[in-house]
DNA sequence: AGCACGCCGACT
DNA sequence: GTCGGCGTGCTC
């Protein structure tokens, strides 16, 4: 007989010891029974016969998981303190043997002699960033870096913050690598993705495009990746395991010997003090940029609509941005003060004019607008906070002669319908595209003569150590898509213009005073974990967190930043609490989470989520 | 995380 | 008397 501990795909329970009568490779996916129901699970190791009576396994299946991936598992684990079961279920297993990779010499693109640079710098480093101002040249860069990855017989990943970006940038690799390249996230259909992973097994795909959940593939011999947009922090899960795929990226290219580059024209602080990077300076197009700020809080203002109308007349197109959905943020009683709450989380109702309801953007609770308020009876309503679909219904009242469109995750809901927006503004058929975060990232437009940004002070006053960057990187982003080819203007409506005027220009001195501000205090020069603690019982909740930070004091030497209720102190029905926890070394956190491990208690190692 | 077991309220 | 609520505890 032999005993294998196994760990169970998806599962939160640490290794279980189950028997064959036939010997397994460590790393097969076999069938086993837990309880009642068959679940996968992988041999991790060889136990010995326990003493308790042990299940036998169900089945062998042909699937397994390669060293590499077993390795990648474990960090994720170990670092982010989750189950290997839960760890390894973000995987897809191999299903083939590895073969060997064609050397493939193809026609790499021509670089300018500061691209040239870049690309020098890179290859001499193992793991580095590129530090390029927006339409500073940085895909030619890639695509000549995994022109040098597949010339060596590997394979390179290309990992991008969003799916929504990843159509896009196939289209600019399928120029130079052809069939050689797909994209990969999670939202393919089945048909589709059994099709990518069967194209990698035989060897036909080489260059994988995707979101995070790339690095989880089968693929072998993988030689690069490339972490674009570095910044973002849609790399981050924001589900157990709690991973940062830039981060495991960096990890996982130092202990496999794969070449990691990360890029951005506004890198995250961590990035760029511990990274060696290369300066791309510049814009590819030379463009000439006057930056209009008002100091003024977020409404459609006059000298706004001015700045548009110049612009429509010249007939230039026009980017808005706010970081709010729906017609208004929230519905406000004029007589009490409170806003409409969801019953389910501790967040306002966002009005939506067109299917005349509130909705909770938390757990998507749809209700219809209340004549009075839910509190006091007040039949005095008012709603608050410009959300884009209000800003998209004046503006076209206001220029009803223009093409005026919505760009947010309302609005966009599917490939198909991302497409036909960026294809029908690239073509000029729309004027005025009004949206969120959404617009900032990647997009190429070409005839953007203003950006207009709003609402970025709300974004700036998060309680977070990240706001700053954050809203800054965001306004960076805004700006750049502004005049690509010919001039461009950039309109800032926000009660904090010095900052903007500061380092709007100048996103390397802002990380200088960035450095000031975080020392000693927070990240990269502090490490921090958020334990959350959520439990459908308030008094359960709060129990908990009190028990958690008894423990911590009595046997962890960390530092307790702060515990209590969270920010949103509910969602989904579920009331939640933190406790925050400061250290200069990993380890004495991942023992603080060991110690207070609990079902009801998820650790968040690199937090980037404060509420 | 699931899923079973187990102990209290509203039905036939 | 039973059906079923979800509180508690275990899974090789």
């Amino acid at each position: 007989m032999f005993y294998y501990k196994t760990a169970l795909l998806g599962s939160p329970l640490e290794l279980l010891i189950y028997r064959a009568c036939e010997q397994i490779q460590i790393g097969r996916v076999i069938k086993v029974l837990l309880k009642t129901k068959e679940c996968l699970g992988v041999v991790m190791q060889d136990a010995e016969e326990p003493p308790f009576e042990c299940q036998s396994i169900n089945d062998i299946t042909t699937r397994f998981f390669t060293a590499d991936q077993i390795r990648r598992a474990k960090f994720i684990s170990e670092y982010y303190s989750s189950s290997l079961g839960l760890a390894l279920g973000l995987f897809t297993p191999h299903e083939s043997e590895k073969r060997v990779f064609e050397k493939l010499t193809l026609p790499a693109p021509k670089l300018s002699a500061q691209q040239q640079k870049a690309f020098e710098f890179v290859r001499s480093n193992e793991r580095s960033l590129i530090f390029g101002d927006t339409g500073s040249g940085k895909s030619e860069i890639y695509i000549a870096l995994i022109c040098d990855t597949l010339s060596q017989g590997k394979n390179a990943v290309f990992l991008l913050p969003e799916i929504g970006l990843t159509m896009q940038l196939e289209a600019r690799l399928r120029v130079f690598f052809g069939d050689l390249t797909a994209v990969w996230h999670s939202k393919l259909t089945k048909k589709r993705k059994s099709e990518i992973l069967r194209a990698i097994h035989e060897g036909r795909i080489r260059v994988v495009i995707g979101a995070r959940s790339a690095l989880f593939l089968p693929l072998y011999d993988t030689g690069l990746i490339i972490v674009d947009e570095e910044h973002d922090e849609s790399y981050k899960s924001n589900s157990a395991p709690r991973y940062n795929a830039r981060d495991m990226s960096l990890a996982i290219g130092a202990k496999e010997g794969i070449k990691v580059v990360l890029g951005s024209a506004t890198p995250s602080l961590q990035t760029a003090l511990k990274m060696p990077y290369f300066r791309l300076k510049g814009t590819f197009f030379k463009t000439d940029k006057e930056i209009i700020y008002e100091n003024a809080h977020n409404d459609i203002s006059p000298k706004m609509l001015c700045e548009i109308e110049t612009a429509l007349a010249s007939g230039r197109q026009i980017i808005v941005f706010l970081p709010t959905r729906a017609h208004f943020k929230y519905v406000t009683c004029k007589a009490c003060g409170k806003n409409v709450e969801c019953p389910f989380c501790a967040v306002s109702m966002s009005l939506h004019k067109n299917i005349n309801a509130l909705k909770c953007h938390y757990c998507g609770f749809t209700e219809r607008i209340p004549k009075a308020c839910p509190k006091c009876g007040s039949e005095i309503m008012e709603a608050v906070r410009l959300g884009t679909a209000e800003v998209m219904d004046r503006l076209r009242v206001i220029f009803n002669s223009y093409r005026i469109e919505k760009f947010d995750r309302d609005e966009i809901t599917t490939d198909a319908k991302l497409n036909k927006i960026l294809k029908s503004f690239q073509s000029r058929e729309i004027d005025i595209l009004v949206g969120t975060q959404m617009l900032s990232k990647g997009h190429d437009y070409h005839n953007v003569g203003l950006s207009v940004i709003m609402g970025i002070d709300s974004l700036l006053a998060m309680n977070d150590f990240k706001a700053r960057e954050h809203a800054l990187s965001l306004a960076v982003q805004i700006a750049g898509r502004s005049g690509r080819k010919e001039s461009g203007k950039v309109f800032i409506q926000s009660k904090n213009c010095d900052f903007f005027k500061k380092y709007l220009n100048n996103y390397d001195s802002f990380l200088e005073y960035e450095k000031t501000v975080r020392k000693g205090l927070y990240p990269p020069f502090k490490k921090l974990m958020r334990l959350l603690i959520s439990h459908k019982n308030e008094a359960k909740a709060k129990e908990i967190t009190d028990k958690t930070v008894q423990i911590l004091r009595e046997n962890a030497s960390v530092e307790i930043v702060g515990a209590g209720v969270c920010d949103i102190s509910k969602i989904a029905g579920k009331h939640r609490c933190f406790v925050l926890l400061r250290c200069d070394n990993v380890k004495p956190l991942l023992y603080a989470a060991a110690l207070t491990r609990n079902p009801f208690v998820q650790a968040d190692m690199d937090p980037l989520n404060f509420s």
